[in-house]
DNA sequence: ATGAAAGCGCTAACAC
DNA sequence: GTGTTAGCGCTTTCAT
């Protein structure tokens, strides 16, 4: 069967509240507005009508006069709905939503396809947005970067290259996450820590490493112990074999995230080797993987939720002309289980 | 610092277009909306012009005069978004995305407030989207239903109610989905098959249960091994100890979900009992919780993606007037594991 | 403090 | 096939 449109306005319009009130659209504007120069009676009247009425303002409208459109994008790039399976990424589209819930403004998802970039680019700067959130895993996709100059835009995660760092963004406190990961393990008596980290073409990758070396630096340990992943389970376990294929000694491990972390748990016990007997574990994230691992993994937490939030208050703050801190950095947690 | 406001339009207007391609905005209007009427030079002048000037259109402006938004809500209920930690609706948003991301509509991810669902409804009613995606867990949450009948609205998930039977919706095949899963514990010679299943006042719970019942009955199997849980790992081994308390011979158990699997795992070790050596067990929902339990857990895969597209296309489809059927079901497949 | 009036950028009859 | 002409519902000077 087919649907027939809808019939003419369901709402009434601005001017209907305006006659009912008896007062000028200019006024009731003023009122649904908020202007302070309304005397309180007329505000009465027209809020009456407006109840009355069930008068909901009209967005095309309004935007289209005030030049305001009073949306926000959240652009996430393709590769990234793929990985979307990562709650981390859902969680900050969770933050970010419930963050705009409470404004005036309203959330508008953009996947970006990689195939055809320039699409969401002129759908940004076409004006059909006040300002955008972009959120990445991967460095390239701050490509967005450049477009900071005519939209103001937050960025989730640092920018890797420090030419923009003229941009805002909001950030968990990786290295700090990462130096407080391997402290546990030395507090814990561990000395031969290696290290399995992410891409280091990827502010997650390149922070944890940080952390992890200075950690280990200012405890007079060797950091020599590292093998890369990409942050899968898959070249978690990788990693993991190559560190144990090397033959030397080794009692701690940090994996850069959980996903890596589980990966190793495979390589560790099919090496004959217990945890945290034999290596003590920590990861990064407090995802499920670890959650369901056993024994499970101490981790870092890190507030997801929270970084979406972040974003969404940073961009309202810029947007309303409000002073805001160019990088948002946001304190991690770690969580100790039974790995180490 | 604060930010200046952007100066005045970037973007060039209808008429700025129509004025270098030498024609009307009117022409220019029926291009850019692919009207059919239009000589073809005059096409690609206009093109050549709307490139070279690099011309997006106003949405606010074209949703005024046109008496459409193209701006498609996807509403999720708070409760939802706390639950956003469950990979399914994550997946399902990143659905709609996709879907949505091919088409002219843009995506407004709505988060209703339970303390205020008035102002969703407002909001949706105010004429400032052409159309809604509702996708919920409980019952309750129909309570959107209504709305059905003056703006189009396709809901995820079976409504509970069947006086709502007149609404669109999109599901997986739940009954299918648990009948095949049980089936194939009886094919693996289990009998005492318990069922750990969700409250019954959510269509999940109540279609697992549904389609368990169907399998033991049709193969002449006793059907009062239940316990319920809430979806829950925590419920689920609750559930699990409860079933084991009870001291009846239990050899498979099918559980309405994979947390409360993960959950029924741990009671089945505490007991001292092997999977699947004494208990086989097959969850449902086939997330992660599945995959990194040991064994790994035989469950059902629901195209979550795909629920999430198949609701976009079917209100895209309402939207433009094409036939639709009211119930959209998606079929589920059994994973094969290592708990069974 | 309030009203009148001029648009915001586009679409949709209606003419031609 | 193309142009003309009204608006869409609201905000925003500018008067008063």
């Amino acid at each position: 069967m087919t649907t027939e449109q809808m019939p003419g306005r369901v709402v009434p319009t601005l001017e209907a509240v305006a006659a009912r009130a008896g007062v000028s659209r200019a006024t009731v504007s003023r009122v649904v507005n908020g202007s302070p120069k309304v005397t309180a009676e007329v505000v009465a009247a027209v809020e009456r009508a407006i109840a009355d009425l069930n008068y909901v303002p009209n967005r095309a409208a309004r935007s289209l006069a005030s030049r305001r459109t009073q949306v926000i994008a959240l652009v996430l790039p393709e590769s990234t709905a793929k990985v979307f399976a990562d709650p981390f990424f859902a969680s900050i589209v969770q933050g970010v939503a419930l963050a705009l819930a409470d404004t005036e403004y309203t959330l508008n998802m953009v996947i970006s396809s990689e195939t055809n970039p320039d699409k969401t680019r002129r759908y940004l700067m076409g004006g059909n947005v006040d300002g955008a959130l972009v959120v990445s895993h991967h460095s390239g996709d701050h490509s967005y970067a450049q477009l900071g100059a005519s939209l103001p835009l937050v960025f989730g995660g640092r920018p890797v290259s420090e030419s923009e760092h003229s941009s805002y963004y909001v950030d968990v406190d990786n290295v700090a996450g990462a130096q407080v990961a391997t402290q546990h393990l030395i507090d814990r008596g561990r000395r031969d820590i290696a290290l399995i980290t992410g891409p280091q073409d990827m502010p997650a990758g390149l922070d944890r490493y940080t952390g992890w070396k200075q950690a280990m630096s200012q405890a007079g340990l060797d950091t020599s112990l590292v093998a890369y992943g990409d942050f899968s389970p898959a070249s978690g376990s990788d990693a993991m074999r190559r560190l144990l294929a090397d033959g030397r000694r080794i009692d701690g491990l940090f994996a850069a995230n959980d996903q890596m972390a589980a990966g190793a748990y495979s390589a560790i016990h099919e090496a004959g080797l217990s945890i945290p007997g034999d290596i003590a574990v920590v990861g990064y994230d407090d995802d499920n993987f670890g959650l369901m691992s056993s024994p499970p993994l101490t981790t870092v937490h890190q507030p997801s939720i929270g970084l979406g939030e972040a974003m969404a208050r940073v961009l309202v703050r810029l947007l309303a002309g409000e002073p805001v801190d160019r990088v948002t950095l946001l304190p991690t947690e770690l969580v100790v289980r039974q790995s180490s």
